[in-house]
DNA sequence: GTCTATAATAAGATAGAC
DNA sequence: GTCTATCTTATTATAGAC
């Protein structure tokens, strides 16, 4: 189950299909995207879809648990690695840029699911596992407090500016609209935040 | 024409419709509503709906201006003013963020129109008029950087941390979610831009 | 302005052949 | 696994009475 077959991947219908939908799901949301666009856009049609996913929601559930996933394997990757708050939140944010322009549907998947459920199907436990995503950089910006290499500023507003920048990062991305966007964003964000904007202290 | 009657506003159907829809697009998003969701919502009837707004798209269109013109017509008055760039940029988060929670529907239908087009119906013009509210930031804060308040950084990376977070916070309104989020968001956010999360100067 | 009734189309989903 | 044909329900929208 799932996206994660590596072997093979890509060509199978079910592949082409989590595909499409991912894309689709992604720029119309989930309400906006009707199965007939899905097959279409998989080259393959409607039952075919429904013989592979059950339904429309198990369709969007597999690419919820995969976005979700690549979101918090990383994350739970670069925490596992020594380290201090500063490095770890500048790897967070170069990690989460990086998929987010590697794989922007799913990216922009994981981002939707965190902040905006009223777009997404209903009776899933996603709403939780959004706030897990969202706290993972509240607790290390806290972690980073405690030990002194952060200021005390309000934590949520600090990992709000970071998960809005992501977010708004992933539409760009799925819009087209990279023109502007520094290669480095992950690294300019975190100098900014770091540094502040302010000249010399004001 | 529009939301802005102020007079008697609130009871008549058609105030009530575009209330209702306000709130039912700014949270499962145009595609994701159906007219008859909005007409019960409203307390009226799908064609009662169409006689006032002719068309789903129409209804959409007269609220995207509405919310469109609330974002502008609060920045313009805040630029029209003397002062400076801080003094500006400091009182457009304020303002905007007092908008997200005074009106949220309205806040958040401007937000995804300028970040989300594909969540929105197609054929209307509002991608560059959803760019141009994100330059009103760049601008601010490239103006501030020709006078020597703000260093040398990309001035778009500060703009999107703006405007991400601002977005996020509407999510968040709409969501319910406000628990954690702190009452001064804008000068906690304007602060943290300033002078940065870093301890000293590391 | 507001309603009931209805049309035309598209949606998600199933049956059953191959 | 993949298709055609079909069912049911919901969608946007219109006609016409009041």
């Amino acid at each position: 189950m799932g996206l994660g077959e590596a072997a093979n991947a890509g060509n199978t219908a079910r592949e082409r299909i989590l595909r499409a939908a991912a894309n689709l799901y992604a720029r119309r949301g989930f309400r906006g995207t009707s199965l007939r666009e899905v097959a279409e856009a998989a080259g393959a049609t409607k039952p075919l879809v429904l013989y592979h996913f059950e339904s429309k929601e198990k369709l969007f559930a597999v690419l919820l648990r995969e976005a979700l996933e690549r979101f918090r394997r990383e994350a739970a990757e670069i925490l596992s690695r020594p380290g201090s708050a500063e490095e770890q939140l500048r790897e967070l944010l170069r990690a989460h840029v990086r998929q987010a322009r590697e794989a922007p549907e799913l990216a922009a998947f994981a981002y939707d699911v965190m902040s905006m459920p009223g777009l997404l199907p209903l009776g899933f436990g996603y709403r939780s596992e959004g706030r897990e995503a969202f706290e993972i950089y509240v607790r290390v910006i806290e972690e980073g407090q405690r030990r002194g290499e952060f200021r005390e500023a309000g934590a949520v507003v600090i990992a709000a500016a970071m998960f809005g920048t992501l977010r708004l990062y992933t539409t760009a991305v799925l819009a087209g609209d990279l023109e502007r966007i520094p290669e480095g964003l992950g690294d300019d964000l975190f100098d900014l935040l770091m540094k502040g904007m302010g000249a010399r202290d004001s």
